[in-house]
DNA sequence: GACATTCTCTGACCTGAGTCAGGGAACGCG
DNA sequence: CGCGTTCCCTGACTCAGGTCAGAGAATGTC
């Protein structure tokens, strides 16, 4: 890599914060300490205190105080939760609303001000660099790791992956079909945005050839091009553990994993008979990835 | 403008903010309070207290307390000026130039690994959707308006103006055909890029029309499609005054400028003998702008 | 030389953000 | 009922960031 790129990044980065600034110096508007703003937007239509703290993970004691804080200015009320006396609810009052609806009209006006400099097609292009600096940026940020045959997370997406091919193939799926990633030779890969599953994918060897099997994505993490970075992941795997051809095959109703295929370089080959769901089979060759 | 693509960019923010404070906590790295790495930065080869106060906008009290705080870490040392005693001039010492690449090594290295998860196509896809926010966004974030004859930023713009054509033209410029601001019944436009002219532009009424003169921007805020905006700006706003026609004339070095009038619409006509320096003449019927 | 100005530093503040220890009320379970 | 647990509040801190009012030294200006 360039040392020329990490430095346009880094420009960026700073640019953009600066700019952003500029914007939510704005939005902040009427004298609200920031923490308090993000609550009041936490809050919305009602919450248990207990959840605030989990989900903004502040201090217990913090909390309350800022709690307290927006209950002084008589923008939230705090209940008793009606069921449980310890825990406590969090409702916005009806002036509480109409901050919130304010500060939400003060960000937008700042931002509608700034496009409003740009002609209908520059916005386009500008929202469109901004979706693909995401997607990319989305990409760039998911981790791929092997795992041990008995990580929860990637059984619980091999879970889900057999739950979906049941809905998408009109004869279903046998969940029992399966590859069980502890009784085989090869690798089980994880991937994970922000700590959470956003696909998996194993394969297993038959000599030096690999079959890669269950490569899936959450719905959450569609769009963003991991399914060709993990497919490349299980290749380069495979291909380190001295495999040097890779095959799989798939089910006609998926479509967009036949695409992926074809597009990273597989072509059709005759049925090998590893799975009664494969209509279409493809075949690769790999070498072990050269370090840059 | 629809809300949804305020939405869009109010949606991102939250995304890139999040990303960066990622990043930047790696960045920040070694138990520094932000306010001082950032010090550490701006130093770089030395330079006058006065002169950071100014560029970072703190107050003088703040400042000598953090400069002290980086001295007595033994990271920099503050001197006084060699020729006024009253200014003060910091300087980066061994050890701080080496934690300030320290710093700069962590901040690369966490962009490193980022953009390492992409192929070469998407690095540079990135960074090409990156620049092109970044362009759109400088371009939205200029200001122009209409400003009085005497506007000592738009003063300058025309002096800046007439010293680049006196190099541009090959007979040389002489900056008394300029039109002067004061004499002529017209507006003048002065861009300004945080508070910093960018370019600026100027028309002149003859009964219904119009002539466009001067119009220019600064090297810093070329490349961004500022000039079109400008030259809309002055349409619209000749327009607002019952103009119905604009013309205007270029010299035959200026190809940028060719480009930008053939692009917005003007066609090329006889000369019409306003400047010696004229080569080619265009001219354009011009609408008052709808509010939309 | 007198005087205003410029530049920096010091001390005294304030605010927001966040941590930590402990206490008291409510609950769940045996 | 007793007991541990959960949830929350309070009080007492720390720290970074930042403001404000001067004081003092050096400089420029008349």
């Amino acid at each position: 890599m360039h040392p020329d790129q990490i430095a346009r990044v880094r420009d960026f980065n700073r640019f953009y914060t600066q700019r952003l600034g500029v914007l939510t110096d704005d939005y902040l508007g009427r004298d609200r300490p920031l923490g308090q703003a993000r609550l009041l937007f936490e809050i919305g239509a009602g919450c248990d205190v207990r959840d605030l703290r989990e989900r903004l993970g502040l201090d217990s004691g913090y909390l309350s105080r800022m709690l307290r804080a927006l209950a002084d200015q008589q923008l939230i009320t705090v209940r008793a939760h009606p069921r449980d006396g310890r825990v406590r609810v969090a409702e916005l009052t009806a002036a509480g609303h109409r901050e919130r609806a304010e500060l939400d009209r003060l960000s937008d006006a700042g931002i509608a001000a700034l496009l409003d400099n740009l002609s209908a097609a520059q916005r386009e292009q500008f929202l469109d660099a901004q979706a693909r600096v995401r997607r990319l940026l989305r990409l760039a940020g998911v981790r791929i790791a092997a795992v041990p045959a008995d990580d929860r997370a990637a059984r619980d997406c091999l879970r889900r992956y057999a739950a979906e091919l049941g809905t998408r193939f009109p004869e279903g799926y046998d969940p029992a079909t399966l590859t069980a990633p502890a009784d085989v030779d090869g690798t089980l890969l994880l991937a994970t945005e922000d700590d959470r599953p956003a696909g998996c994918g194993l394969w297993v060897r038959h000599g030096t050839a690999a079959e890669i099997r269950h490569l899936w994505i959450t719905p959450a993490a569609r769009g963003i091009g991991l399914g060709r970075r993990l497919l490349r992941a299980l290749e380069d795997d495979a291909a380190g553990h001295l495999i040097t051809t890779v095959r799989l095959g798939t089910h006609s109703a998926l479509t967009e994993a036949i695409a992926l295929y074809r597009a990273s370089g597989y072509h059709e080959i005759a049925d090998y008979g590893a799975s009664k769901y494969n209509q279409i089979t493809f075949e690769k060759t790999v070498q072990s990835p050269q370090s840059s």
